[in-house]
DNA sequence: ACCTGAACACCGTTCAAGT
DNA sequence: ACCTGAACACCGTTCAAGT
């Protein structure tokens, strides 16, 4: 924070690699930038980025733990604006997702690409379990208040949460816009038209 | 086709090659095989393959293009049997998706990979929209025979695809299991519920 | 305490040369 | 017509050595 551009790195270089590789996360080429490339950036040999990171896997789990607080944050968010109605509320927050999703798509790949989780570090999986308990609570919620159908809660935080998933992804891909327009709002309607609709 | 087990190689490089790949794939290593380790499972040099394939994206491109095949095929099968009922039949080839996709998990992700769709080959794309097309007739027969909500197609085709999508992918991660019991037939019964349900 | 230089065992890809 | 050998420009990772 305290700006020490064109100094030769000091203490802080494990955050300024973290700096770097979220700056390369936010441009065209995919997450799976080298490591040399982020040493490269970051103004240190190859090698130095292991004095702070095990190895590559590690650290791209500590940038899937971060988006996943990204995430959650994008999600809680969106919680207390004042909504026409619950079910609107709700419909913002998926579509939260799905931007968050298209606006950080290298992170989101990065997120459930299995090299993290790879890595070993618990903290990957707690945290998207903590983005998901968002989900769940409003749902739980939504059941309370009665403008969802009353069923197991979990059975349609699993089924929000896939939907929202395959959605970003297809989106992100560009496979939705050729085949209908307004896809992501389609896709969510017909979502919660299934969470409201009774019998399961 | 001839088997000649233990020959040279010679005409036929090409369709060992695939043959091959199919097998790596289908091993616990993920899809992201070397082109290296598949020359020498197919018992040539590492420069040979190139005498076949472009590029290491060509060969992703075959093998995608394969992989959507099979998914067509899988969901094609479904068709003809006798369900209870018209949502049964729906809900068993939504599950033949998932299962797909839980059984080939490595071609499903290399299906959608980006690095199959970067070869620049058509046929990748082609093919995914061969595979909408099965959910999207099944649909659009759905609403002719009334027991789907009549509403645009595509949009539900588009809604059923990305849930089906992101539920193979979470279930293939591992993710849904600790999250609630029968997450897939679960997720499938919402889907289905907004399918039906009337008012957009 | 933190980084560098050189090294190891790999990649994808190319291309002259072999059969 | 099809494959090999050697090469190029890379990787992730390690480790003795420098400051």
């Amino acid at each position: 924070m305290k700006s020490s551009e064109k100094s030769y790195h000091h203490g802080d270089l494990r955050r300024s690699l973290l700096k770097v590789a979220f700056e390369m996360l936010g441009e065209e080429a995919g997450w799976q930038f080298t490591m040399r490339e982020l040493a490269r950036r970051a103004g240190v040999t190859h090698a130095a980025p292991y004095k702070h990171f095990e190895s590559k896997a590690d650290l791209l789990a500590e940038l899937a733990v971060e988006g996943f607080v990204r995430l959650t944050a994008a999600l809680v968010a969106t919680q207390h604006d004042g909504h026409a109605s619950p079910r609107e509320g709700f419909v913002t927050m998926c579509k939260a997702y799905v931007a968050f999703g298209g606006n950080n798509i290298n992170l989101y790949r990065l997120m459930w690409s299995g090299d993290a989780r790879a890595s070993g570090n618990p903290r990957v999986l707690a945290h998207a379990n903590a983005a998901f308990a968002v989900l769940l609570d409003r749902i739980t919620r939504g059941q309370h208040s009665g403008w969802l159908a009353s069923r197991n809660p979990a059975g349609q935080a699993v089924a929000c949460w896939t939907q929202l998933h395959g959605l970003t992804l297809l989106s992100a891909d560009g496979l939705l816009e050729s085949l209908t327009a307004n896809a992501i709002d389609v896709a969510i309607a017909e979502l919660l038209d299934g969470l409201q609709a009774p019998r399961s």
